[in-house]
RNA sequence: GUGGGUGUAGCUCAGGUGGUUAGAGCACCAGAUUGUGGCUCUGGGGGCCGUGGGUUCGAGUCCCAUCAUCCACCCCA
């Protein structure tokens, strides 16, 4: 035990953390062009802020979360999603008072107490945004079209938007009456957890995985049969501002959000390969949440993304995550007496603004050789007898197998000029 | 929470029906007439066989438990 990490949860090592970096540094592109600010919230959060804001009778709440009481006996929870923490921070900083509406994003990690399998961690990684303020449809447009844009960026294809409205507290009540009206006759046929959530949650019956319950749900109404005029005129602007943008997407019917806050606008980005974790990511509009957390009625809007099933999806499709980027220069030493040199030339080409290296392990100069050359560097600088009797360094170019005498005092100089360094 | 697969060297894996010093490839380190990497060749270091019990004269191999991991259900990003 001491020597394995906690289940569920992942290292991130030299390899693999450049695709992070990559990532985020995307992200950070994307959200800047499209007007968003970033936002960091605690790790965890009093445990009432989900209770309340993700929903009491949801799976995430119910068995998921990592809870725990902290020694001033207060119930805390590491954060299984963001949107509720965002809100709260929205509340609490009182970003009400900012022009509207408030854009803001967040990177980080989420916890949640599930069993793992591909694409699926105890401790994963989102990348979210969050928009208040507004009820615009072009919104819920935009969100979902820089979500778009940004695995277009990454070069992903074959991914399907899926696009639903979930009504709102007007039309609700009126769907939930028609599908109990609809299952009431099936109810012996549906499976364990949809007689459940037919009390709890009809809605859910929807989107139930169990092919008998899809069967029998075949012709149930939907969300689009039950809403009124507001959110079916505004799920038509949402579609319209998408087909503006060339923004492709298909309607979902049955397409329902397991978290409880969601109005109007539900969608989900689904990768087709990799597992059965699919969807690599997914959002919509929760215009009573700002409420239910004790704030104004605000409206809000936005989406996450699952880092990890990003990366997953982009290694199945042989993407790039941009270079590496490595040891540009390794410094070789043929004897003792060139070990000061080294030090000193070393020292120089870095504060060039150079990634450069040397030998620590008292290796020969074959051996360094050969480590510069599994290093990567694109030059050797060589110092040895000779070179120290004349007051200069052998640099070899790696790639062309050809080298130079070069004076100590003009290495950095000559290493400039072969385009190193900025 | 449920089901199935897998745990042997740093990595990927071999190790018929239990039998003596547990192997390979890759990686690592060193050398191939002593100042030069990639290719090749030679040699070397490395293994509580996941862990704990049990059966047996004897367990990497069989049984039980446990932990980890992978995949699926479920759920979701």
């Amino acid at each position: 035990m001491l020597t394995t990490r906690p289940r569920g949860t992942n290292d991130i090592l030299p390899g693999e953390v450049e695709k992070w970096r990559y990532l985020e540094d995307q992200m950070r592109r994307i959200c800047r062009e499209y007007g968003y600010s970033e936002i960091r919230t605690p790790i965890f959060e009093h445990t009432e802020l989900f209770l309340r804001g993700v929903g009491d009778t949801t799976d995430i709440v119910e068995k998921e979360m990592y809870t725990f009481i902290d020694r001033g006996n207060r119930s805390v929870t590491l954060r299984p999603e963001n949107t509720a923490p965002v809100v709260r921070a929205y509340l609490e900083d009182k970003l009400y008072a900012l022009p509207q509406p408030v854009k803001l994003y967040y990177i980080g990690p989420m916890f949640r107490y599930d069993r793992p399998q591909a694409g699926r961690f105890r401790q994963f990684h989102q990348f979210g945004v969050e928009v208040f303020g507004s009820d615009d449809p072009a919104i819920d447009a935009e969100v979902m079209a820089m979500s778009m844009d940004f695995y277009r960026r990454l070069g992903l294809h074959n991914l399907e938007l899926h696009v639903n409205s979930v009504g709102c507290p007007q039309c609700r009540p009126v769907l939930i009456q028609k599908l109990q009206e609809y299952f009431r006759p099936h109810l012996e046929e549906l499976c364990k957890n949809c007689r459940e959530r037919f009390e709890k949650n009809p809605l859910r019956i929807l989107d139930c995985k169990e092919p008998r319950c899809g069967d029998i749900g075949i012709a149930a109404p939907t969300t689009v049969d039950c809403l009124c005029s507001n959110c079916s005129d505004h799920f038509n602007e949402v579609k319209k501002n998408l087909e503006l943008m060339d923004i492709a997407y298909q309607e979902d019917r049955r397409l329902v959000r397991g978290l409880d806050y969601y109005t109007h606008t539900a969608f989900e980005i689904v990768a087709p390969d990799i597992g059965a974790q699919s969807s690599v990511g997914g959002g919509g509009r929760y215009n009573g949440l700002v409420e239910i957390c004790g704030g104004p009625p605000i409206p809000g809007i936005g989406f996450a993304l699952g880092i990890e099933r990003i990366i997953l999806a982009m290694q199945r499709q042989n993407l790039s995550f941009g270079d590496a980027g490595g040891t540009d220069v390794f410094i070789v030493t043929a004897n003792q007496a060139a070990a000061g040199e080294a030090v000193r030339l070393l020292f120089k080409i870095r504060s060039a603004g150079i990634s450069a290296d040397k030998d620590y392990m008292n290796r020969s100069l074959k051996a360094q050789m050969k480590y510069a050359g599994k290093a990567g560097a694109g030059y050797t600088v060589i110092i040895g007898e000779d070179e120290l009797k004349q007051g200069t360094a052998l640099v070899r170019n790696m790639g062309l197998g050809q080298q130079e005498s070069v004076p100590l005092g003009e290495v950095v100089n000559f290493l400039k000029e072969q385009g190193l360094g900025n």
